[in-house]
DNA sequence: ATGAAAGCGCTAACAG
DNA sequence: CTGTTAGCGCTTTCAT
């Protein structure tokens, strides 16, 4: 390994001065810039960031944790947050929780020990213990999460308006003249589920209907869960005539479930989805959805970590992003229910 | 931050006790061991993983180069690797270079100069001019290459048998009794695009057919690739019967384009994949394709690249894996032809 | 069994 | 403008 030393040596010069002329700071005389740079080049010296790491405390790393990098819509997430790491000169460590806790607490004391400049949490649980526990002794440090909230705890947050989002999903369907909108959504401790939630309750509200208990279902955002799900409300006597999948991969499921069981979408079944990820454009007929503004998130989320790690800012913030409806083709006007007899 | 001598000075020891304490290294009377232990608990010390990076030599961290991780395909293989290397106590830091060997270039750089214990490629280059290069200053560093070759160089490989696989997909085409086989590859400087291509016109030859150039079309492994392409083999006059898809991504594309062109899949067109990546469970109908043991190949890898970190490793091995077809319901009995006219 | 001391590769005062 | 020196937090001889 060729190290500072023996760029010292070539040149004929101390270490600090290759340091400074390295670094950019101080006073070196072109003469000896011009030296060390040569000598610099010889040797095809690279600063070992180890060291530097040491002494400056900061590493260019920061830490990811998510539950599953499978999972399309984090697939995407991650793919914004490491452009946007990159761009500052930060490399992203990734780690897959499986929403499993102790899993989680893992991954936050192995980052923090090998000197990440920030961790970004992009995890459903609306009570990570983990978050609340760490946040009490590290108050100082870059956690942001992105995409969820811890309850009472004061973190950094990037969101988007689920309610909002949620709100405009299930208007689209009353407007389509919609009365039995099935809901299918994540976990029941997830932040988001809940949000989109009382955002699909709410419109349901406004517009004079009743949420109906046995249309609404919680599991997880996943393909299965909206499959089986999908079936559940699809075989009930007094069935819907639209779904509003928590997300996309619940919505993949819904169509499945449709599909075995002859019932055409949209003509018969209309569904919406939530992300606009991937799948909305695969599947058929392509999928209605909530746009959710990903990779603005992300880029605001790696600068608020960045910026945050560097001057110790002393204040939360929450930034929160509009989703928008996009129309595609599985959507449409409620069609004559014929009884059931 | 509590360091080691913070818990020298509680348990009234000297630092390097307590390094030995620390790392069950040397000998340590069960008295002061107790006595660390109790400080270590009692400040709740953790071990700066960036001090013992600098005096080891080694990080616990790996590189991941892939092209891009919102790529299904790579997604599962990531998750595959960051699980195997969690299980050995590492991490991984992921880069994404769209295939711009510029920034494969200097994502290289900067792993190797933040100390990562390997780096583990899995990108399709055949003509990776980077890791040409590195290969000759570096050949003691643990590179591994993953689903890929690059021509003329000494590397640790691990690989999926492509034209084994693809002699397989071409051949359940063949037994089908199709005879106009349609291939859709990604990029021609990409070495599993050529392996299967190379299959998949052994088949034919085997079979007493020729390849016929005008079926046989290469782009990238991208679903749009698959549409695009996809429309224009059956936008043929003589259109294939049957498509091989260089992966599933492509086969998803093919689907599109088969949907628009009113063209009914599998009774007017056989398409079969390659990966068996989520897609193929979620399109409809469910896809035919060849399955990679992407997570047994990503759990060799890693294992690879620690070991010979860890021993420096002097001699190169290539870790071949086999496919298998698994038969969903996209491919089957041709259909009687009717003649254009 | 334990402590003192040197040093990993680099940065950052502080002299000169 | 440049060199000397003292660390960063830890490991590792080498004495004792």
């Amino acid at each position: 390994m060729v190290t500072i030393k023996d760029v010292a040596k070539v040149a004929n010069v101390s270490i600090s001065t290759v340091s400074r002329v390295l670094n950019n700071s101080g006073y070196t005389s072109t003469g000896t810039k011009e030296k060390v740079t040569q000598a610099v080049e010889d040797l095809k010296f690279q600063k070992n960031m180890v060291a530097t790491a040491m002494i400056k405390k900061q590493t260019s790393t920061l830490g990811l944790i998510i539950p599953d990098i499978r999972n399309i819509f984090y697939g995407e997430l991650t793919r914004a947050i490491e452009d946007q790491a990159n761009q500052f000169g930060f490399n992203v460590i990734l780690c897959n929780t499986d929403n499993d806790l102790d899993k989680e607490a893992d991954y936050i004391n192995f980052l923090l020990r090998k000197g990440v400049d920030g961790i970004i949490f992009s995890t459903p649980e609306m009570n990570d213990r983990n978050i609340k526990e760490i946040i009490k002794t590290r108050s100082d440090f870059p956690f942001i999460i992105l995409g969820s909230k811890v309850t009472d705890v004061q973190l950094d947050e990037v969101l988007v308006d689920n309610f909002e989002g949620s709100y405009q999903a299930t208007n689209h369907l009353l407007e389509l003249g919609h009365k039995k909108i099935g809901f299918i959504g994540g976990q029941h401790n997830s932040y988001s589920t809940m949000e989109r939630l009382k955002g699909y309750e709410s419109a349901l509200k406004d517009s004079g209907l009743e949420s109906y208990e046995n249309h609404i279902r919680l599991d997880e955002f996943k393909i299965p869960s909206g499959y089986n799900k999908g079936k559940e409300l699809l075989s009930l006597s007094d069935r819907p005539t639209a779904i509003f999948a928590a997300n996309d991969a619940i919505a993949v499921g819904v169509y499945k479930a449709a599909r075995e069981l002859n019932i055409l979408i949209p003509e018969e079944l209309s569904v919406i989805g939530f992300d606009d990820s991937q799948f909305a454009e695969i599947v058929f007929p392509p999928l209605t959805t909530i746009r959710t503004p990903i990779t603005e998130m992300a880029e605001k989320t790696v600068e608020l970590a960045i910026q945050t790690s560097g001057k110790g800012k002393n204040f939360k913030e929450t930034i929160t992003f509009q989703p928008s409806l996009i129309e595609r083709e599985s959507t449409s006007q409620v069609a004559e229910q014929k009884d059931p007899s």
